[in-house]
DNA sequence: ACCAAATATGCACCTATAGGAATATTTCTG
DNA sequence: CAGAAATATTCCTATAGGTGCATATTTGGT
């Protein structure tokens, strides 16, 4: 999980992926699309193999790149529990009674009855 | 976009998020179920507030961090088209196509009808 | 006002990583 | 096998980030 997010912290390679989810793409085409130099795009896409992001088969010269979704959904799963926090509007609540009044609340209505 | 995945990159803020999952918490009780030094705590609340992903309110000494979860509704949101993909089992496909046959294919069946 | 408690900041050190330029590697073509 | 096309790797440098340690800052109590 950890190397999945600092993979995706690179704006070039979501800007790889971004272009991969149209479909399997050359390296070629990739540094065309992005302006970026080849031997970075190559970087790029070691980087996000290694991080099992994409994958890639040979054609000739030519390495053709896809998209590999495992790792995002993972990203998804890790998002599930926060997910939640928001869809059952938790946290609006929460915003909301702090917004009212900052100071003289306790911490009686910040704890969830999951303690610890 | 970039800073939420770096700051998120950092496993100790994550589970720094985790543990506000919960509801709000003083810097203590993180140090103390973090294990981390305090500084390093300190700073790294630092780093998740200034990414909008937590924010806190002073009672006391003590300063009470909460959860933000705007940020990480962009994350879902980056996330969506590519949830897509693998909802609509279009990656499945891909992979099974490249596997029956790895070296005679062309970009045809690469190529999203939305060329550029 | 002074001391203690809780938290934040500054500094130094180390490690990891992105990018550029040059070069190595792989594979096709003839 | 020679040469070209496509991609990968290496070396270098600059920069950012995490941690520990010491210290500054804020706030409450008496």
């Amino acid at each position: 999980m950890e190397r999945v997010f600092e993979v995706l912290a690179e704006p070039n390679r979501r800007r790889i992926l971004d272009v991969l989810r149209r479909g399997e793409q050359p390296v070629g085409e990739l540094v065309d699309r992005l302006g970026v130099s080849q031997p970075a795009v190559s970087k790029h896409l070691r980087t996000l193999r290694e991080a099992g992001l994409v994958e890639s088969r040979s054609q000739a010269q030519r390495r053709l790149y896809r998209l590999r979704t495992e790792p995002l959904r993972d990203l998804d799963a890790w998002l599930e529990p926060y997910r939640m926090l928001w869809e059952s509007r938790l946290d609006d609540l929460e915003r909301h009674l702090s917004a009212m009044d900052d100071d003289h609340r306790n911490e009686e209505s910040a704890r969830s009855p999951d303690g610890d």
